[in-house]
RNA sequence: GGUCGGUUAACCGAGUGGCUAGGUAGCGGUCUGCAAAACCGUUUACGGCGGUUCGAAUCCGCCACCGACCUCCA
C-alpha cells in the first residue's frame, strides 16, 4: 500500500506522514451540519475537503469508514437559562414539529451535498438516535468525578479535569489564562467554574424536545454527541477527526476532555481543520447582509450575485485553494473558476478525439507522479489542478498539431485524467448529464452539414445566420480544420 | 485585552533560502471568409523598515494593516 500521505495535523501544528493504526482500515470522523436552517456556502468547505480525503484514501488503497454526524438536538442557542434550543426555536416559528424541521434541512443538506458530487459517508448517524449511548457517557463521568448534578442537569467539572489532565492541547488554550479574561455571562449560576459545559440539560416545562434520564427529563448538551458516535462507530482511538477550524474551539477540546475522561486516553490521532470562507473579503454572516445559501448560490438568487454558479463551479473553486486558507468567493473569482473548469472539462473531451501518433512528447508518467506528490503533500489540490492544467496545454497542443501523443500514452493520459478529475478530484462535466443529448447530437450534426454546404458555396450570409440563430438558442459553435464543433453557452 | 493565522502581480490563488506554480483578465501574434476556440509570446509580485546570509518574497526582529477564535457557528 502507498503510505507517502502526510497531512498536517492541528493537534502538533506539524505536517505528519499518515500511518493508520489498523491498516488498512481507517476511521474518520468529520463534525456534521445542525439542521436547522438551509444548507450555506460555509458548509461546503468541510464538505468537499472531507470529500476529497475520502476520495484520496479509498483511492490509494485504505478502507475508509467516514462518519459524519446530523446534529438534529440539543445545541444550545446560548448559555442563557432558557436552555431552547435551535431547532426548537425554528420548530415554533415556522408552527412545525421538531423532526418535521430536522427532516426538511437535512433533506436539503444532502440534496445540496449530492450537486456538490461529495460521496455520502458511510455513516450519517444522528444525535437524537445517541441520546442511550450519550446517557452512558455521562454516568461514567459521573462516577469518575469528572462530572456533577445540580437541579436535574449534569456539568463537566474542567477544574476536576485538569487536575489529572490537561484543557487545551488543541487550541493551544490555558485554563488560567481563560479564566482571566473571560467575559461574564448570564445563567451560569448552575455552573462551578465558568469552564464547565452542559452535558444533560433538564428541560423546562415548555421544552418539547426532551427525554427520559436518571437525572431528570431533558436534552444531552452540545459536545457530547460526537464523543458518544465517534467511539461507537470508530473505537475509543480512532485516526482523523475533522471539522472547520471555528470548532477548534470550544467544541473539538471539549470532545477531548469529555472522550479522554472516559477512556483515560486521548481519542484522535490526527486532527484535521478546514479554513474558513470569506465573501468580498469579509466573513459570512447574516448581520452583513452576505450569508449565502448553497440553493441561492445554484440560482443566482442573492443580491451579491451578479449570474448563477454551478454546483461543480463552486466545487472546483474550493479546490483551487489549499484546505488550510481561507478562500474568498467574489463574483470575479468565481467566473474566473468558471472558465477554468470549463477549459478543464472541455479538454477531456478534446482528449477523447485526438488521434495518436507514432511517437509521444510527453513524460506521463512524469506528470503522474507529480500529481501523486501534490496530494500527499497535505492534499494541495491547487497544486495538483496546475499539474493537471499542464497536462490540458499538452492536449490541446497535441490536437493543434504541435505536440504529439502514441496510442499507449493517449490510454494512460485519459487514465490519467479521469482518475485525477472525476474520482479524486470529484469534479463531473455538467454538460454531458442533459437528457436527450443522441437526439441533439443528431440535429446539429444536420445543420452543421447545411452550414458547411452554405460556406463551401462561400454563402457566408447564410453561415453566419446559421450561427447566430444557433446562437440566440444558446449553442455556440466553434470551425475547425475539419468540420465544427458545438457547446451550449453558459446560463 | 488574550490566542492564532494572514498580507504574493488587474482578480483568485500555490510555493520555495538561489530554478518564471496554475486559473482568469489584459496586450501582441499564429490560424481563420469572419467569429469563437486553441496555440505562441508578453506586462504590473511577493505590506513597510531593519537584521542574518555569497544570496530572502522565503529565516529573525520591529511596525502597519486584515482576519479567525475567545459566544451558537463550517
Amino acid at each position: 500500500m502507498q503510505n507517502s500521505l502526510f497531512i498536517y495535523n492541528s493537534l502538533t501544528k506539524k505536517k505528519e506522514q499518515f500511518i493508520p493504526l489498523h491498516p488498512p482500515m481507517v476511521g474518520l470522523y468529520v463534525c456534521g451540519p445542525t439542521v436547522y436552517s438551509d444548507a450555506h456556502l460555509g458548509h461546503a468547505r468541510p464538505a468537499i475537503t472531507f470529500d476529497l480525503l475520502f476520495r484520496y484514501l479509498t483511492h490509494i488503497g485504505y478502507r475508509v469508514r467516514y462518519v459524519r454526524n446530523i446534529t438534529d438536538v440539543g445545541h444550545l442557542e446560548n448559555d442563557s437559562d432558557d436552555g431552547e434550543d435551535k431547532i426548537e426555536k425554528k420548530a415554533r416559528l415556522e408552527h412545525i414539529e421538531p423532526m418535521e424541521v430536522v427532516q426538511k434541512y437535512m433533506n436539503t443538506f444532502y440534496r445540496n451535498m449530492n450537486q456538490l458530487n461529495t460521496l455520502h459517508p458511510s455513516i450519517e448517524p444522528r444525535a437524537s438516535g445517541h441520546i442511550i449511548e450519550q446517557q452512558e457517557l455521562i454516568k461514567v463521568l459521573l462516577e469518575k468525578g469528572y462530572a456533577y448534578l445540580v437541579n436535574g442537569s449534569v456539568y463537566f467539572d474542567m477544574l476536576a479535569y485538569n487536575e489529572n489532565y490537561k484543557y487545551g492541547i488543541l487550541s493551544g488554550r490555558v485554563l488560567d489564562e481563560l479564566q482571566s479574561n473571560t467575559r461574564i455571562l448570564d445563567g451560569q449560576d448552575e455552573k462551578k467554574s465558568p469552564f464547565d459545559f452542559a452535558l444533560w440539560k433538564k428541560a423546562a416545562p415548555e421544552h418539547i424536545m426532551r427525554w427520559p434520564s436518571p437525572w431528570s427529563e431533558g436534552f444531552p448538551g452540545w459536545h457530547l454527541e460526537c464523543s458518544a458516535m465517534s467511539t461507537k462507530y470508530l473505537g475509543e482511538e480512532f485516526d482523523i477527526h475533522g471539522g472547520g477550524m471555528d470548532l477548534q474551539f470550544p467544541h473539538h477540546e471539549c470532545e477531548i476532555a469529555q472522550s479522554t475522561a472516559v477512556l483515560g486516553k486521548e481519542p484522535v490521532k490526527y486532527w484535521i481543520h478546514n479554513n474558513m470562507i470569506t465573501i468580498n473579503g469579509q466573513k459570512m454572516a447574516r448581520s452583513l447582509g452576505n450569508f449565502i445559501t448553497l440553493d441561492q448560490l445554484f440560482s443566482g438568487n442573492h443580491p451579491v450575485l451578479t449570474r448563477v454558479y454551478s454546483p461543480m463551479t463552486i466545487r472546483f473553486f474550493i479546490l483551487q485553494a489549499h484546505y488550510r486558507s481561507t478562500v474568498d468567493f467574489s463574483n470575479e473569482a468565481l467566473q474566473a473558476a468558471d472558465k477554468g473548469f470549463q477549459k478543464l472539462m472541455k479538454s477531456f473531451d478534446t482528449l477523447n478525439r485526438i488521434k495518436p501518433s507514432s511517437e509521444s512528447s510527453l513524460d506521463i508518467e512524469g506528470l503522474r507522479k507529480k500529481c501523486y506528490e501534490a496530494l500527499d503533500d497535505d492534499l494541495n489540490s491547487p497544486i495538483l489542478l496546475s499539474h493537471l492544467f499542464d497536462g490540458v496545454k499538452f492536449i490541446n497542443s497535441v490536437a493543434d498539431g504541435s505536440e504529439k501523443i502514441n496510442a499507449d500514452g493517449l490510454l494512460s493520459l485519459r487514465e490519467l485524467f479521469s482518475t485525477f478529475i472525476f474520482e479524486i478530484l470529484g469534479l463531473k462535466d455538467e454538460k454531458t448529464a442533459a437528457g436527450d443529448e443522441k437526439l441533439t447530437d443528431d440535429l446539429m450534426k444536420i445543420i452543421i452539414g447545411m452550414r458547411q454546404a452554405a460556406k463551401n458555396n462561400k454563402d457566408w450570409q447564410a453561415s453566419d445566420m446559421i450561427r447566430n440563430e444557433l446562437k440566440n438558442a444558446g449553442i455556440v459553435l466553434k470551425d475547425l480544420k475539419d468540420g465544427a464543433e458545438w457547446e451550449r453557452s453558459e446560463n
